[in-house]
DNA sequence: ACCGTATATACGATAAATCATATATTATGG
DNA sequence: CCATAATATATGATTTATCGTATATACGGT
């Protein structure tokens, strides 16, 4: 994982705008991705397959679905570019309409709907 | 500057290379950058007028010099993107080559010869 | 075995980035 | 004013990324 790759990954806003939502909810499935973004499935998950292919992700699955979260093994260098990412993302509504639609969605996989 | 521009711009290896010797530099003009990367003078200087249109860096003219810099009121966000690529770089083959080429470049401008 | 849901991949088309070469601009020195 | 050096920009060609659609695969339930 040189920078450049990162950096390349990182360059395009589907990619981004999932890594951010994975930092912060720590795990999402493909569906959870598809609907807080907004976006068609096949574009989520070609660009969630870059991410993993790369080590930036990994895949669990679990049942039908898939559960993302950032790579354990991630370079300590790797995590401040992406905390220092999230800092520079902090209120920018592209970000914060994700998150926003991802705290709507309703009948998320493996989770109550009342705790 | 959004992170999305900001991977985006630190995306090529042109780019990052320059912009990771101009942090530990601190200054240099063009033509120690385009001996540095050893590439040609008007891929250098296209590739900084992208970072410095973005304002990631800025020029100052000395007669026939221009010299960057990072830009000084670039975001605190940004700067750890940028300390945190250094980081990952450390040891690269790539980034000490362009080191070791500045560092053996004789009649660099502004620069005594023997201090 | 079949069906519905979730996820992944293949494909051709479109858009975007990068390149090398050539040329223009700006400054210095004679 | 001309020549030279440093830097910037224009151009057309080429490569690389991204896209939407269609299809394949994997799993769970009936």
């Amino acid at each position: 994982m040189s920078p450049e790759q990162l950096f390349q990954l990182l360059s395009d806003a589907t990619r981004l705008r999932s890594l951010l939502l994975l930092t912060t909810e720590g795990e999402l499935c493909v569906c959870e991705l598809t609907q807080a973004l907004a976006e068609i499935q096949p574009k989520v998950s070609r660009h969630l397959a870059l991410l993993r292919e790369a080590g930036v992700i990994v895949g669990r699955r679990e049942g039908q679905w898939v559960y993302y979260r950032l790579a354990p093994r991630l370079p300590a260098w790797a995590r401040r570019v992406i905390e220092a990412a999230r800092a520079g993302a902090r209120g920018a509504p592209e970000f914060e309409r994700d998150r926003a639609r991802l705290a709507a969605m309703a009948g998320r996989p493996g989770r109550r709907c009342c705790a």
